[in-house]
DNA sequence: GTGGTCTAGACCACC
DNA sequence: GTGGTCTAGACCACA
């Protein structure tokens, strides 16, 4: 896992929707325990609080449940709905992109050709199990 | 043009990208006027100096020149390479969401289908000439 | 207002819920400016960190909208169902109250003299306009 | 005897309450043994440590004696003087309900009104006898 | 060891 | 001036 500290995107917005993809790919399961949040943030090079801020959020959202003391875990009413859920995330994702493209006044066409040509060049899949980092 | 004040793209910034566009389109040829600062900030509800950032900072870029009491404009030596200005800048946005769908795991087919099937459901361009708000 | 550092509720918490026994009463209308941050912790001698957390949150419940630059203030669509809001916040805490008097296996009667008997002897509302310090 | 893990209110403080109120009631009398740490614990979901802390402090307290290898015993010197007690420590309770009440500008007849309401339909007292969980 | 709260103080985006 | 994010670091509650 990896932040982008000069992303418009908070750090804790980041992480937020890195646990989710963990969760919605089903790399982490409910009742999975989450890195513990100073581990994380030793391993992102980011403060303590940020990555608080993050699972704090994510229990607000109910996607994980965290107990004191004992850390924090995927929450068990986590959804495996993966399809969907990877669809609800990132449909506007892409919606964004196709939107930037129009404004750009190009027809369907062209931004078919385009995207796929960015498509064939991007590099697969990264690793495809346990390992989350 | 409008302006989405829950991004977390500062709103400067978007400010300059539609402008950056409406040049790249052709929209806004070279020695146009840009809207006036307090019409342009009138229009998108949003504080002149939020503007005025964005036209200092697209002046920087050289795409814009000031001229004190006489308003903005686009510089003469704005480039009208549309096919080249539209890939390079498209090319990162479409190179991002990609990504982000990567990140799920999903295969070039699997990418390429939830694209396609959100981009069919776009609307085409929006309006083809001068009005640009 | 003011804020009881003793107590296990913690500050953000305490905030949270005077905001909205100010909104609930109707001392704070809907697009009311809320005290500033920064004044808000000066007064209370607390963290600006604090009042922003607590802040943050109430938008996050929908309760107060906040513009970067600007300020927070009442959201537009805070209920002014005073009489509903109060039954719903109060009643919980009478509830604790009751379930705790319960506990002592005291009777219905013996708990409505007692209850009665510190009623009477409470002080009377504080203030009832606009000054809500 | 249950535990609110979601309150703020610290669990071995919920502990110590209940120990308190269960001794103030006659349910608990002097030289009668607690539930061990470990049974307690076990009981209420809770971790040991955690327990033993409410014992551990309800020892300062003089409530509770321990005798190390045999357990703990409610305190040979522990005030039977029920009336007396569940006043004061019930009475604390209420002023607090009745000043959130107050709070919210809410009138004697009408916080006697709502407390009335919310009474009533409240379930009598739980267990009468020995059973203490 | 875990997470939760709070402080002090910096820097940025925006009005 | 406003709020937003982040850091560094303290202290506490809990396992």
């Amino acid at each position: 896992m990896r932040v982008d500290t000069t992303s418009f995107v908070p750090i804790y917005e980041q992480i937020k929707k890195e646990i989710f993809r963990l969760v919605a790919t089903g790399v982490l399961k409910p009742h999975d325990a989450l890195p513990s949040i100073r581990d994380l943030a030793a391993e992102l090079l980011v403060n303590p609080n940020t990555v608080a801020r993050a699972y704090r959020e994510l229990e607000q959202d109910g996607l994980v449940s965290t107990q004191k003391g004992r850390g924090s875990f995927v929450s068990g009413r986590a959804q495996p709905d993966i399809e969907k859920d990877v669809e609800v995330y990132l449909g506007p994702v892409l919606d964004e992109a196709i939107a930037e493209a129009r404004k750009f006044n190009l027809g369907t066409e062209a931004i078919m050709t385009l995207f796929e040509k960015r498509l064939h060049k991007s590099p697969e899949a990264g690793r495809k199990g346990g390992r989350h980092e």
